[in-house]
DNA sequence: GTCTATAGTTCGATAGAC
DNA sequence: GTCTATCGAACTATAGAC
């Protein structure tokens, strides 16, 4: 039986480590501010291992995207599918179902303050192509089944206004998933976007309103 | 009569060709991946002009800041003022007031291709408190003019969702301001987040709907 | 004000011992 | 697989001539 070194998570492998430390670091510090020095001491291992198992910089940053958007949108797939297994659902189970699984894997707020969840805030608004090209490989996807959900509980949307309908939704999540503090800021410490539950009760609301203005107008 | 060196726009200072510049390579490479030789390079001026004139990388940016939200934020301070003399205007005026002036001076399609709505767009999710301090002194002002504005048009909106329904609206506009190509990419080539009188021809629906939805709820 | 040259640091990546 | 040591290339910022 080898000698097993202390580390952070006990019977984690030393690869998913280095993908939780990736996280804890890019999310602090954004793509280019992240040092592999700094996500090798987060991890507990030699800068080396890094490049050992990863090759680049860049490698790490996509073997990392690509763990946890599977686990996410995995779920957000299995969701939707339930919801139309009896019957038609409510839109607002539609938009439940779009951002619960991201916040409560990605945000996953007792375990590293929502690191993932900063990550894809910072980076599903770059338009650089290496961005888009990941988007594209592990949302683009998922999007298509919300995009064709959002048409089936309300008909009387056109597809490209589907479309739209998703792209504002995305952006009024980022408002929770960004957590910048300043909702605090500007309502003197009423609003909390640290308050996930608090958020989708208002966030929920004010997305199904937004989608039947498009419906009507 | 000094002699003047040939440049991109002739007539203006040093300083605003190196202002410029560093909107342009910030917005194409992030505040960390900027590096101050390219825009340099970019301004066609010696790297050391710049610290001469600016100091630090990081007081750069902050000038760059200043200079286009004093520009795009006193305009939209003048349109909602405008709006409310001849009585009470409809909720559609008010959003539209919220982001035409920040995409005609700072996307500026024809210039630039929108870079500091890129860099608004990066700094305003970041959660580094160097950033929301920046947003603090330049934007939360101004916000806190369109949420009293929002609870003088809609008297059934509380405060406090006054407050989510201008977070919620920023972030619908980020997904215009962003300009990663991802609509397009989505519907087929239908939606494009380039075309702004389009995108603006839905966001203000969905942000109205919204809204509206918070006030009934 | 503007330039050239460079000091001093930090970075990503690799080599080679174990 | 994992570590230490280091290379070579970038970076920010400054010094000093003009």
């Amino acid at each position: 039986m080898p000698l097993q070194a202390t580390r952070a998570t006990p019977g984690e492998s030393r690869q998913d480590a280095i993908l939780d430390a990736a996280e804890r670091v890019f999310a602090a510090s954004g793509y280019q501010g992240a040092a592999m020095r700094a996500i090798a001491g987060e991890a507990g291992v030699a800068q080396g291992l890094i490049h050992y198992h990863f090759k680049t910089k860049e490698k790490l940053f996509e073997a990392m995207v690509a763990r946890r958007s599977n686990q996410i949108n995995a779920r957000r797939a299995a969701l939707v599918a339930g919801l139309f297994e009896h019957g038609t659902p409510r839109l607002e189970a539609i938009v439940e179902a779009l951002f619960r699984p991201t916040i409560e894997t990605g945000l996953d707020l007792a375990r590293d303050g929502g690191a993932f969840a900063r990550i894809l805030v910072a980076f599903a608004n770059s338009a650089d192509p290496r961005d888009q090209k990941l988007i594209e490989t592990h949302y683009d996807p998922i999007a298509q089944t919300f995009i064709a959900a959002l048409m089936r509980v309300e008909p009387g949307l056109s597809r490209s206004d589907a479309v739209w309908a998703y792209m504002f939704a995305i952006g009024v999540g980022m408002t929770m998933m960004a957590k910048t503090g300043r909702p605090k800021r500007l309502s003197g410490g009423v609003c909390d976007d640290g308050d996930v539950e608090a958020m989708l009760d208002r966030i929920v609301p004010f997305i199904c309103g937004g989608v039947r203005a498009l419906v009507e107008g």
